[in-house]
DNA sequence: TGAATTCTCGTATGGTATACGAGAATTCGA
DNA sequence: TCGAATTCTCGTATACCATACGAGAATTCA
């Protein structure tokens, strides 16, 4: 009856560990008392978490593979984290935090600029911890750098004057497009590393589709863009094409929208 | 040395189990000679880990749930599929087939129109099996539904007479854009499921982030978006209006590059 | 010098994909 | 009609994963 749900089932402790270097003035750090002194801190797992993911995929991270990284038993991350979620959820919000968004002072003019501000440090945060790429981001850890992330980017669209409404689904829209197309460029280059082997070269593997399945009556879209040379670009050239120009295109769309 | 690797090891095998019922005119059904009868065939296999994915999860869709609900031991789907990853990659070419994207006479002459249909197909074939958003598409499985769809959005974005190169471009942004935002919305309604708790309550449990934890001067254009009401949906309602948002701005932007 | 408190961590549980190899069923050639 | 060749069946073993439980160690305070 009186038991706690771990984990996720305590939301309050969750956000105590995520806003733990933003305590509010009203609540000071817990003092020490009597017991058995910790050999780690929190810093220390997820840090060490990080860089497990970092070098040897998500799959290191596992709480085995930190302890033993950290020259403890398994279960004595259990004393600093909840469970894998928490940790989780700490990983992402520290690499969260490594993405530089310029304050309100030192933001350019064009709102454009600083949603290209956002789109480069997103790609680039997640060009440095691929395994972002595998974790859902529905239910975020709500801790201070996704609410900094937010807080730039309504910033940022508040400069064209739509209704309140309007601005916030517009910033939904374009974090949903960069995160998403930036998410799949991690994707694509994670598979690369742990499988060994580049997109193109799994493309090419597969040859003998054109030459013995593909239907060319069937597919006469593809075939005219094939001719007329439109498959040019490796794998990568193209995705990072696509992600630039749909980028572009749905920002003019929103300015047009402006009225 | 005489060893042949297994799954994503052999291309040509895994195509030829896509493009089973698309033969080549070349190559004949094999025809059964001597040798113990088989007790399934392959689309046992596959509809019956459709179903299993659907009703319980993609975890239920595991060998040996699939094995069990067949009758059969857990070793014996290895005769019909060469691993998990090529199941996989059956599965989602199987739900691919289930759009029903028009063929070349009954396309609607709005090019907009043609993309509309292909959002809405694709919605609902991740609203009938939640399972697809967690699944990588980086190397998607190159079966007939997956060039089908390639071919009829290619058709679609041709109408607009851009280069060949930006028509390829312009069709990638918008897949992305769609099946990410698609396969969020599915992801939503996932975790919704499994979790037996609605995304509003999740984010209501989190109501300590705003009485204890919000800085209210730190976060200005946050804070000015909530007073003008700008957060009155729920969470599902406001992913839906980004996502319309989002299509309608992404394909103004294309519209307006047209010259 | 206990007693209370806190941290440590070994063991056990139930889940995953699949390599290996023995055995069963079927057809075909002699 | 009988053996050989072929193909399908599937039990067992391996190496992972998160984490519940509870015993024991370290530390402070009364």
């Amino acid at each position: 009856m009186n038991k706690q749900q771990s984990g996720a089932g305590q939301p309050d402790r969750t956000l105590a560990l995520l806003w733990r270097n933003h305590r509010p003035a009203a609540e000071p750090a817990r003092k020490r008392g009597a017991g058995r002194r910790p050999s780690l801190d929190l810093d220390d797992v997820v840090l060490t978490a990080i860089r497990l993911a970092d070098e040897h995929g998500l799959a290191a991270a596992s709480m085995g593979g930190v302890a033993k990284e950290l020259g403890v038993g398994t279960m004595t991350l259990y004393t600093y984290v909840p469970s894998k979620e928490e940790l989780l959820d700490l990983m992402v919000d520290q690499v969260m935090s490594e993405r530089e968004l310029p304050g309100p002072g030192a933001r350019p003019d064009d709102w454009r600029e600083q949603i290209e501000i956002y789109s480069e440090q997103t790609r680039a945060m997640f060009g440095r911890h691929l395994w972002l790429s595998q974790i859902s981001t529905i239910r975020p850890p709500v801790g201070p750098s996704m609410l900094a992330a937010r807080e730039y980017l309504l910033a940022a669209m508040l400069v064209l004057g739509l209704s309140a409404a309007e601005t916030n689904t517009a910033a939904l829209a374009i974090t949903t497009y960069i995160d998403s197309a930036a998410g799949l460029e991690a994707e694509s280059r994670l598979i690369e590393r742990t499988t060994g082997q580049a997109n193109d070269a799994w493309w090419h593997e597969r040859n003998d589709l054109w030459e013995t399945y593909f239907d060319v009556e069937q597919h006469p879209a593809m075939t005219t863009i094939w001719n007329a040379k439109g498959y040019q670009s490796s794998t990568q050239e193209a995705a990072a094409e696509s992600y630039r120009y749909g980028l572009d295109r749905l920002l003019d769309g929103i300015q047009a929208q402006k009225h």
